[in-house]
DNA sequence: CTGCAACCTCAAGTTAACTTTAGGTCAAGC
DNA sequence: GCTTGACCTAAAGTTAACTTGAGGTTGCAG
């Protein structure tokens, strides 16, 4: 079936659907995250599946994925057409992997800082914590290239 | 007893012993994370006992702390005392428990997101990942606020 | 057909955490 | 005493992910 009229929402419904800022969604589409069409106006119109879509950019964002990277992992999924059941299952297996290595690195950071708790960490310098090549696991940003 | 010459080390030594750069010292001293005193030609020395207090700013910069808060942390250490076995052990914890609660965050979404790929998340909008009040767990920058 | 919320573009601002650049000064070895 | 690497300051640039602002257009409800 061809998409009726119905499946076409303009840029604040699916900013309210979303829980998204319109500017955010405006942003994404620059980036090529969402792609719209346009009214005669001039005035964008999404795809109701684009609200699945940026849901999906929100939760991967929540595990510390860079926008670069999601973008990475929906360019599997061809634009235009609406994401199915596999789709959704790849994409969520591939952060679910994500979401596993931080844990996991969390918890090395974790066991190695009670050992200092342990030792009172006098030598923080000789500290297993202090170890350089042990690129870890969270935010911020800047030229700091956590997670290389 | 007092300090003696031997304490004192240059910029350059302690972003060797550190790993950080040399701007980025001086950037934290700008901060008030650490304190120089100068010499006569207006060099900076440091006391031996910044690099243990460097090291652990870059540890809690791992666990994902930004500099704001983990100058809340130091901010416990008299400057210009060094720091002991019972300092270094409070603070210690207190990264533990951030540790630990990151690691919660994280498996919650890891138990979510495996409920969606059992059902293919094709209704994710509905999805227990999807839930706005559930603030998660990692970086990104600018006027995020991730983590409130 | 009019009013007004919703939309548009483009440029500039914001925040964190630094780095880079430009233009000097200092100190230690030869 | 000179050269050279380490230091100094101050200002501007960088990156990510957006937001804000200015100034103008659209579209639908009444």
């Amino acid at each position: 079936m061809a998409i009726t009229r119905n499946d076409l929402i303009p840029i604040g419904t699916l900013a309210r659907r979303t829980g998204l800022a319109v500017s955010a969604i405006r942003y994404y589409e620059d980036r090529g995250l969402v792609t719209s069409i346009r009214t005669g106006g001039n005035q964008r119109r999404f795809l109701r599946s684009d609200i699945r879509r940026l849901s999906f950019v929100q939760i991967a964002q929540k595990l510390g994925l860079g926008l670069a990277e999601i973008e990475r992992e929906l360019a599997a999924l061809p634009q235009g057409r609406t994401p199915n059941v596999l789709d959704w299952q790849r994409i969520s297996r591939s952060l679910r992997k994500e979401i596993d290595s931080r844990i996991q690195l969390l918890t090395r950071t974790r066991n190695k800082l009670d050992e200092c708790i342990g030792c009172g960490c006098l030598s923080l310098e000789r500290c297993q914590l202090y170890n350089k090549d042990d690129r870890a696991a969270a935010g911020g940003s800047g030229p700091r290239y956590v997670l290389d």
